[in-house]
DNA sequence: TGTACATCAGTGAACGCGCGTTCACTGATGTAC
DNA sequence: TGTACATCAGTGAACGCGCGTTCACTGATGTAC
């Protein structure tokens, strides 16, 4: 370990993703960040102004990441159809969701305000607008009031699975939370499926 | 105010209640709810073991009065058929994920384990046993499985909207998020009816 | 009814901890001449 | 090419804060006789 890192802001980010996704974003310290990346705790501040900052900075790589997958998502299946596209785009969204759960609720919690961070909101506003596509080439024609209720509509279902998939509720009776889970858990593409005709 | 309160413990949670809707969850302290009770620091150890178990109190009395909110709704239009009912069911859970916003989190925050509290986890199921009763009027003879995912796509619709209708994104598009979510604001009624037929 | 006493429900001081941040510093680097 | 020096990117010590919790205590209450 040089004394001139290098490439320390780099390895920060990085390692304050790592934490975030283990312990959670209201267990993230400046200290145990810096610790991660083997520097003093004093360091990050060479690099980002206050900790927010450093925070913001791993939910903009969420979203990111997020956006990079819902493309993907789309474009393997690219000869296929809107509806397929779409199902496969909802399918990335909750992998994505539940395979980084702990980002994606840095992500979406009101810790961070993105009006403050610019280069965040682009990048969360870049994932928006990829349902958007999606949909709109599921709805040729569609009215932009329609459009616009769509999306939320889609993207709160998402964003409501995600939150309610790995909820550590077991009740006892037979049609419960529970169960039902993991019924979808098993299937999410014939749940998607359903959930476009219902 | 008297040496012995005489009803510290009920003063102590809706002083919880009260700090947990204005502040949020994670900036409850001990301290600070205390004194909101206008009693020393170390007067709730009298009551409650820990922490945890003076918001799990506060947790579960959020998940009573919507459980309380979901049957007002229906009952209201007892008469009306089970669509109607469930949409004021629908409007019912929204009204209080937004007035209650911060409550509803800690209700759904990880940092309670439901499993620890039983009497917790008995509130929030009666609350989910609301809707699971609703969607089985709406559509009688349907199989469990079915049913159970009808639950799970309803809750979640309901969950994500909450979540995504007061985030503070404003976007500079014409199709956005911003937009559309006002749209959504001005008139849950026609949204979660159409949210029935798509 | 009066008194002794156990129990209950408060109190204030203190402990120990982790945190974000500041400060004066120092070693490494790069550049002008 | 060698040297003086400004700048950069680290360091360790320290500050001040808020927190959950424990402790020995004390005043109020209720009950047995």
């Amino acid at each position: 370990m040089k004394y001139h890192h290098g490439n320390l802001k780099e390895e920060l980010i990085t390692s304050a993703c790592k934490i975030c996704e283990i312990s959670g974003h209201d267990h993230m310290s400046l200290r145990s960040i810096a610790k991660e990346a083997s520097v003093s705790q004093t360091a990050p501040y060479r690099h980002f102004k206050t900790k927010e900052c450093l925070l913001a900075e791993v939910s903009r790589r969420g979203f990111d990441e997020l956006t990079k997958r819902l493309r993907a998502a789309t474009s393997k299946v690219n000869n296929a159809n809107a509806k397929d596209r779409f199902l496969e785009m909802g399918l990335a969204y909750l992998e994505f969701g539940l395979e980084k759960r702990k980002t994606y609720d840095l992500m979406h919690s009101p810790v961070i305000d993105k009006l403050e961070f610019p280069e965040l909101l682009d990048s969360a506003t870049g994932a928006f607008e990829e349902l958007v596509q999606i949909l709109k080439e599921l709805f040729p024609g569609i009215s932009e009031d329609s459009l616009g209720k769509k999306c939320i509509k889609f993207w709160a279902m998402m964003h409501g699975l995600v939150g309610l998939l790995d909820m550590k509720i077991e009740p006892e009776t037979d049609t419960n939370a529970g169960s039902a889970m993991s019924v979808v858990k098993d299937d999410f593409r014939s749940f998607l499926e359903e959930s476009l005709e219902i």
